[in-house]
DNA sequence: TAGGTCAGCGCC
DNA sequence: AAAGGGCGCTGACCTA
């Protein structure tokens, strides 16, 4: 059974309308409560169709979680990139503008950004062309290829899983995450001054140079390096280590450190940590390729320094889990070169101690660089050795290549369309696209990889009822925060959700992709 | 003052 | 040593 959805504004009425399985209506539209919602839910599990990702925030809100969904929006991102139209207007206003022959009108911004006011006056059927256009959706992926319909559902699933993390939070200890910036920065200034370390570097590099000098500024510093002798193409970290000067030590530590407290310091914490939890927006699909981005607080580069300060609730523990070299396994499960991933184990080395005289660092320059295009220097020969060895891996990323470089459409496992090519009127503008879609095959697919497994383990976290949460996803990591004695079981579940995924994509092959969840208190555990 | 782009760097 | 894919965020810098 299917029941479309509108949780409609704030405060205003929850519509809804049962669907046969083909989207076409079973029963009259009706207005109820959410109570009632919960009701349908556990009478009948049935796949709501709502519009977006913030209907079921709405939802959530109101204390109401549902077990599966198809979500409105999502599916037809997908199918709009699928017909070679990536980047067209794909909300619901647009869709059923397009379903009715007119002409789609851009997409508005997403709700979460809109002001609540904004909103409250919105479309007035919503309703209507959330069942019209779901309806439509289900002709497209029923007259399609199964791979689409996969891939329809689990980044629905995406959706539920990204408004119940966001609700869940991810746990954050303030005073943990202050006494590392104290630490490391020094305490605290008091009216937004610069940290004590900070100045005390700034100093040094002063000295160094004799004058004053804005370490901020790239082209402060590459006038500055230039009167001492050192002319600079950028002020990049790399390019200044190579240079012999006393202002380099000093500079590189000024960096780091104020990089960390612009980004990741105490105006951070007051602005995105609220009662122990950073709660981040996810914004499923929000790559081209499928990732997901995320927007607030920066999410999904936390850097490995403020890490320590994840910490499980007391009496929980962190269920940390990230997938090990997922993209090569999945270039070897794509193109049936097998050989590349013969075990679960360490990848790179398996692969250094066949090809590569035990070098795990050329191993893996070789494989990223096969993946990403790269042909400079030294990771021109390595690929070129790969190529030999594993003709059918090489073969699949360079037809991936070919076919962007001729303007062509690439796809994922699943069904995922990259974008349309845009002029390619250069060599060098064919050969940049080459690279986005030799790319875009392997991530495309190990996102949905990571995108089946989400959903997996979230269902099976269901089944189980117990209060373990996913709070955290970042591309081929996820974190859960569980009850301390019920952490063996969520463990076993991520394993079996992996093994599950690699199924559902690709069958019985014998690619693994192994995940190694580890149970700590703290993310900075290994 | 508000908005854009760029350089640089954090993450995968 | 340092160049290949995808992002978001910050401060500097420029323009309206």
């Amino acid at each position: 059974m299917r029941i479309a959805l509108d949780p409609g504004p704030r405060d205003g009425p929850v519509r809804l309308r049962r669907l046969a399985e083909d989207g076409t209506p079973a029963g009259p539209a009706e207005t109820v409560t959410f109570a009632e919602v919960a009701a349908l839910e556990l009478r009948h599990a049935p796949r709501w169709v709502l519009a977006r990702q913030h209907s079921y925030r709405r939802m959530l809100t109101a204390g109401v979680s549902v077990g599966r969904n198809h979500d409105v929006e999502l599916v037809e991102g997908l199918l709009v990139a699928a017909d070679g139209r990536a980047g067209d207007p794909h909300g619901l206003a647009a869709a059923g503008a397009r379903l009715a022959g007119r002409e789609p009108e851009p997409d508005p911004p997403s709700p979460a950004e809109t002001t609540v006011g904004l909103f409250d006056t919105g479309p007035t059927d919503e309703l209507a062309a959330i069942v019209a256009v779901h309806a439509a959706q289900q002709r497209t992926l029923a007259a399609g290829a199964a791979g689409m319909r996969l891939l329809a559902a689990a980044e629905s699933a995406g959706a539920l899983v990204a408004g119940e993390m966001h609700a869940a939070g991810l746990p954050w200890r303030a005073d943990v995450h202050d006494q590392l910036l104290t630490d490391l920065l020094g305490p605290r200034p008091t009216h937004g001054g610069r940290p004590a370390k900070l100045n005390a570097l700034l100093e040094e590099v002063n000295t160094a140079f004799g004058r004053p000098v804005n370490p901020d500024s790239p082209a402060e510093l590459i006038r500055a390096f230039g009167r001492v002798g050192h002319e600079l193409g950028s002020t990049r970290s790399w390019e200044l280590r190579r240079i012999d000067h006393p202002a380099v030590g000093p500079l590189l530590a000024y960096k780091e450190l104020a990089r960390l407290h612009a980004a990741h310091g105490w105006s951070w914490l007051r602005t995105w940590v609220h009662d122990g939890r950073f709660r981040p927006e996810y914004v499923v699909g929000g790559v081209v390729t499928g990732r997901w981005a995320s927007s607030g607080g920066g999410a999904l580069q936390i850097p490995k320094t403020v890490r320590a300060a994840v910490r499980a609730d007391p009496g929980w523990k962190l269920v940390v889990a990230d997938a090990a070299q997922l993209e090569p396994r999945v270039l070897a499960a794509l193109s049936g070169e097998h050989g590349l991933a013969p075990g679960p184990d360490d990848l790179y080395a398996a692969l250094a101690a066949r090809e590569f005289g035990g070098d795990r660092g050329k191993a893996k320059l070789a494989l990223l660089s096969a993946m990403y295009g790269g042909t400079s220097g030294e990771a021109g020969e390595l690929v070129a050795r790969l190529r030999l060895r594993y003709p059918a891996a090489m073969a699949f990323v360079d037809g991936a290549a070919r076919d962007g470089e001729a303007g062509r459409l690439v796809r994922s496992h699943l069904g995922r369309t990259c974008p349309p090519a845009g002029a390619l009127a250069t060599p060098a503008a064919a050969r940049a696209r080459g690279r986005f879609t030799r790319n875009f095959v392997v991530q495309g697919t190990a996102a949905e990889w990571a995108l089946v497994l989400l959903a997996e383990l979230r269902a099976a976290l269901r089944t189980a009822a117990g209060p373990a949460q996913l709070v955290f996803f970042q591309h081929d990591e996820v974190m859960l925060h569980v009850p301390a004695d019920a952490a063996d079981a969520v463990v076993a579940a991520v394993r079996a959700a992996a093994a599950t995924a690699g199924r559902r994509l690709f069958g019985d092959t014998p690619v693994h992709f192994p995940l190694t969840p580890r149970v700590v208190d703290g993310y900075d555990e290994r």
